[in-house]
DNA sequence: GGACTTAAA
DNA sequence: GTCC
DNA sequence: TTTA
């Protein structure tokens, strides 16, 4: 029913863990150990090592060009070849050794001569000590918290999505986005491409990536990509608020390849351009959560004094937990139904009177319901819905400075019947977002939007009170804000 | 060879 | 680029 | 075309 894609992982996990000395002189002097702590576990590593110093062997804690035998358990030849390598040779390489010569070396009582059943096999030799390890197909399938084990490859990832949609290829930024989000729900650092392959989301191209960073620290075109004058072109220009990927493009076609050049261009810019070029160096810099919380006062405040017992609720990335974020973006509502209409203006207006607003643009909601529609009356001649706009926040300064900054805050009002439709679509990540659609619309022929949840069989859109609800309806397991950082 | 999230301006 |  |  659920497409999930199965298959083992032979796990990893790096060093670090820490144990006593040694309790007696070397016996072996020719030999010195080291045990991979990856699938073995820290605590049996320590176990072991402690049992290998006490038969008189040396055991090395950290990986040196001095150890002779590196022992493994679980962890296949291809794997352990590619750990081995990411160490960074140069000296004659050690023995990669299964677990059975050490066990057999203590029992001994001396290192065993190395024969070929003791080499690292192509199969980890304890297969059903593996965790069988399972990743749905979608994104919202599953869950993703902050703690990234895979870094490297999810940044490197992310790039070549970032680079794909700033050239105007969605098709192939989303399908970059999605092998990284995989690689960001692991439980653990990816050792080698073997425990990949199988995997969703990773073809031919991202597992080439993914292999050349894992061996070499880096892929060569991610970084011929970072460098490259285009991307760092398109950058500079998308940087700017209500400048995307084709207008950036008509630039540098036109010469045009930074600010600098904007500017001596006379180029015609619409307000939202003039205000994204004017307050660039600000937006371009990370809001803190901090901030965030100060935005939040001065939001309710204005929401309070317009309106009694309306409710507002920071979304984005925040609410996933995320310690700084590229805007603030809040939900307001109220609990009695048809209350928060008009609402948006009114907010807008006393944070304009206040002097808060570098600008603003408040867009009319035409989201039509029919009578089986989430609950509302219809008339949406005055349902303003939505406000992006431009934050003048006080912050700390010296004399010589400005005393503020300016911070991208998005607004959405949501009548209450909508507001979990409006709190899950604005929460995202966005990529968990589109996952949630596409789901609803490919696996239960439903239309998801920050509105409704519409059933395309029945012909009737489906009622929430609550997140929980829309999973439910879809028939997917709840997955908490923190856990949608796809 | 086509889909790839959905809605507002 | 990946999947159907 | 850009934004969420
Ligand atoms: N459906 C849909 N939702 C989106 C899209 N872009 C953004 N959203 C939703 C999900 C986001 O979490 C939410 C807020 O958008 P933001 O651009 O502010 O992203 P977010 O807050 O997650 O990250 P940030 O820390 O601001 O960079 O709106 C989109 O293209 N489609
Ligand atoms: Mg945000
Ligand atoms: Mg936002």
């Amino acid at each position: 029913m659920v497409p999930l894609k199965r298959r083992k992982l032979s796990d990893t996990g790096m060093c670090g863990s820490n144990s006593s000395a040694g309790t007696e002189p070397t016996r072996f002097p020719q030999v010195v150990l080291f045990l991979l702590e990856r699938k073995m576990g820290a605590s049996r590593r320590a176990f072991l090592s402690q049992l290998a110093r006490r038969k008189g062997f040396q055991v090395e804690q950290m990986f040196s060009g001095n150890v002779t035998h590196v022992v493994c358990e679980n962890v296949s030849g291809d794997d352990g070849r590619l750990w081995l390598g990411s160490q960074g040779g140069g000296r004659p390489s050690p023995h990669l050794l299964d677990v059975s010569w050490f066990t057999e070396s203590m029992r001994a009582g001396r290192p065993v001569e190395v024969l070929d059943r003791h080499q690292l096999q192509e199969r980890p030799s304890g297969e059903p000590e593996l965790e069988e390890f399972s990743v749905a197909s979608y994104a919202c399938q599953r869950r993703t918290s902050l703690e990234n084990h895979n870094s490297s490859l999810t940044d490197a990832l992310s790039l070549l999505a970032e680079n794909a949609e700033l050239n105007d290829e969605e098709g192939r930024g989303v399908a970059f986005r999605r092998a990284a989000a995989l690689l960001k729900a692991l439980p653990s650092a990816v050792l080698g491409v073997s425990q990949l392959r199988g995997l969703p989301c990773l073809g031919e191209h991202s597992l080439r990536v993914i292999k050349e960073i894992l061996e070499t620290g880096t892929s060569s075109e991610v970084e011929s990509t970072r460098a490259s004058e285009r991307f760092k072109a398109l950058k500079a220009l998308t940087g700017i608020f209500g400048v995307g990927a084709k207008t950036a493009d008509r630039w540098i076609r036109e010469g045009i390849h930074d600010l600098q050049q904007l500017r001596a261009s006379g180029q015609v810019l619409n307000r939202a351009q003039r205000a994204g070029l004017q307050h660039y160096a600000d937006i371009n810099q990370p809001v803190t959560r901090a901030e965030a919380d100060a935005i939040q006062a001065v939001v309710e405040k204005a929401v309070s004094s317009v309106l009694r017992g309306a409710q507002i609720v920071l979304a984005g990335g925040f609410r996933r937990g995320k310690l700084s974020g590229h805007d603030v973006d809040f939900l307001i509502t109220h609990p009695e139904e048809g209350r928060e209409v008009g609402l948006m203006p009114k907010v807008v207006s006393w944070l304009e009177a206040q002097g808060f607003l570098l600008y603003q643009k408040t867009t009319r909601n035409s989201y039509l319901e029919s009578i089986d529609g989430p609950g509302r009356p219809p008339s949406n001649m005055d349902r303003f819905e939505r406000c992006f706009s431009i934050f003048k926040l006080p912050v700390a300064a010296e004399s010589s400075q400005r005393a503020w900054r300016a911070v991208r805050l998005d607004l959405v009002v949501s009548p209450i019947s909508q507001f979990a439709f409006a709190l899950l679509g604005w929460t995202g990540s966005k990529l968990f977002e589109r996952e949630l659609r596409r789901w609803a619309g490919h696996e239960r022929g439903m239309s998801l939007s920050s509105h409704a949840l519409y059933d395309n069989k029945q012909g009737v859109y489906l009622r929430a009170a609550s997140e929980e609800e829309i999973f439910t309806h879809l028939g997917l397991e709840f997955i908490p804000p923190s856990e949608r950082n796809a």
